[in-house]
DNA sequence: TTCTTATCTGAATAGCTATTCATACGTGCT
DNA sequence: AGCACGTATGAATAGCTATTCAGATAAGAA
């Protein structure tokens, strides 16, 4: 067996055969990947949440419930039309939801999850070493 | 107790005094609103994993453990230098950690959270109705 | 109907970000 | 030492996105 090559081949005969460390992993890590459609929803989901004025607007509606855009305009303190727009990619996703009532709309969250995400996240800052500067740099 | 305004003004002596329909609710929330920082961790986090290469990445550590960039970046199909920059933006975070191992460099995930966070999601998506359009709308 | 209120929508813009290219760094081999 | 390899970094660019403004829509009140 030569040296170098011999490791950095595919094992198995899959997509397009590019050149790995450890070809059982990056196969079996391929076989197990997330579909296309999957990686898209779960991407445009933290991407939508990814943002400071959503944030805001989704823990008000985590803590205080139902909430019209007016109220919760005053809440995360910005201005209506903002958080007009950043709702509406929220109802958008799925996550959250409206009622009319008069000339009022109010928003609450669509299902628990969001909450969830939130509180996991939550917890995980509170012991989050943040920074691992590169062995290279001073 | 006149009809309009007497609805619509803040019931306690808080920051500015904004426009409100239901007062106690957002004096409520107010109080219970995420302090500036933690907005920004929050929001940091849910960006970084809001991006399809970098959820690609996350996956992969998830499904095979510690991996170098180059098993990384055959897994997800992106260039290297990508990913190098994508893991870049990760470990700075604290999201992953790397270890060096003579020239090459390992990558894994620092704690269990980001599997949680992921897990949640998928999750979530298995039960997401996606789109409620504006009463307005057709 | 007209006026006002609550919200939405579309377009324009400024700021951000992923990607690419070129290059530098650090390690092991010879 | 010199070279090759794996990875990191910085700069430039193209694409995206949050915000703002101006206007539209929907509902209640007069």
């Amino acid at each position: 067996m030569n040296s170098t090559t011999e490791l950095r081949e595919s094992a198995a005969g899959d997509e397009c055969a590019v050149r790995s460390v450890d070809a059982a992993k990056v196969v079996a890590a391929q076989a197990r990947s997330l579909p296309y459609e999957d990686v898209e929803r779960i991407t445009e989901l933290f991407r939508l949440i990814g943002e400071p004025t959503r944030v805001r607007l989704l823990y008000a509606l985590v803590e205080a419930g139902e909430m019209c855009v007016c109220d919760l305009a005053a809440v995360v303190d910005a201005p209506e039309t903002s958080v007009s727009h950043a709702l509406r990619l929220l109802r958008m996703a799925g996550i959250v939801r409206t009622r009319r009532d008069g000339r009022m709309i109010y928003y609450s969250l669509t299902d628990a999850h969001v909450r969830l995400l939130l509180d996991v996240t939550a917890e995980h800052l509170h012991h989050t070493p943040t920074e691992q500067p590169t062995s290279r740099s001073k």
